[in-house]
DNA sequence: TCAATAAATGTTATATTATAACATTACATT
DNA sequence: AATGTAATGTTATAATATAACATTTATTGA
C-alpha cells in the first residue's frame, strides 16, 4: 500500500505498526517507546510520535482521543472513518465500519453547512464477550 | 439543576463553567487555570481538573478528546450525547443533537452486542460561516 | 556520477496535560 | 461537641506531546 502511494514504510514505522497490531487494545505512545527499545535502542519520544503521525496520515492507525492512545485500523484500504467500541472491562477495541451511521452523519453535516475532513466516533462500554462472561458466571 | 440532583455547584465549579461558556471554542485546562486566577488566587491544576470532572459527570460540559480540551454542553438537561463540529479555521465548536445518527449508532451497538455507557462523535472540518466567508472573498 | 534537494532520523530540551497523595477546611448529622 | 463526608488546598510528579536544530539517508535531476 505504501509502495503504491509512493511513501516509505521505514523499519521504525513498520515496527511501530507491528507493535500496535500486537494487541486489539489501544496502546499508549510511551508503551510503544518502551517496547521498541530492543530494536531501536536510540528511540526517543519524537521517534514514536513521528511514526504515529505517519501511520495516522496513511490511515493505518487511529488515535483514540478519549484515551490518548492508538489503535490499528482494520480497514485501511477502503474508508477508514469508523466506530471504535472501547470495552471498559477488557480494554479491547472493536472497530466497525458503519455505513448507516456515516450516511446519517453526512446528512447532518449538510444541514449544518459543515465540510468534514475527518470524523471519529468513540463509544465506551462493555463488549459482548465481557457481558456474556459476566452473565454466565 | 444541581439543586434538583442534590449536588453542589460551588463557586469554583461555577466559575469554571462560566469561563468555558465564555466562548464557543474548546478551552484548554491550563487556560482555564490562568483565567480563574483573578478570582481564585490559590488555584492549581487539581482545582481545575476537579471542577472539570464534576462538570463532565453532571453532563454540563464535554471533553473534546481530539483536542484535549473542553466545551460547554448546550443540551445538559436532555440527552447529552452529541455531535461536535469542530472548525479548523475559526476553532468554534458547534454541538448538534443527532437523533438519526444516534439511532443508527444504537442499532450498531445491538449488532455488536455492545453495551454503550457513553459515546462521542467529533468531526473536524470547516464550518458554514468560514466556508461562506472564503467563497465570498 | 555527483551535487542538490528532500525526507527521515538523531538528539536535547522543554512544553503541555493530568493525576497522586496527603493535609486542611467547611459543613451537615448525630 | 464528636463524627463523618464533601470540597478544597498544597506539593510533587507522572504522562503526553512538541520544538528546534543537527545529522544521516534517499531521491532527483543536471
Amino acid at each position: 500500500m505504501c509502495l503504491v502511494r509512493g511513501v516509505q514504510l521505514t523499519p521504525i514505522r513498520q515496527q511501530v505498526l507491528v507493535l500496535i497490531w500486537d494487541s486489539h487494545k489501544a496502546v499508549k505512545a510511551y508503551d510503544l517507546l518502551d517496547r521498541i527499545k530492543p530494536q531501536q535502542n536510540a528511540a526517543k519520544p519524537a521517534t514514536i510520535y513521528r511514526a504515529l503521525d505517519f501511520l495516522i496520515e496513511q490511515g493505518l492507525i487511529h488515535r483514540a482521543g478519549s484515551l490518548n492512545a492508538f489503535i490499528g485500523c482494520s480497514c485501511s484500504d477502503h474508508q477508514h472513518e469508523l466506530l471504535l467500541l472501547i470495552c471498559k472491562h477488557c480494554n479491547e477495541v472493536e472497530e466497525r465500519a458503519t455505513p448507516d451511521v456515516m450516511q446519517a452523519l453526512s446528512q447532518e453535516f449538510n444541514q449544518a453547512g459543515f465540510t468534514a475532513h475527518s470524523k471519529a466516533i468513540e463509544a465506551h462500554g462493555i463488549c459482548g464477550k465481557c457481558s456474556d462472561f459476566h452473565s454466565i458466571s
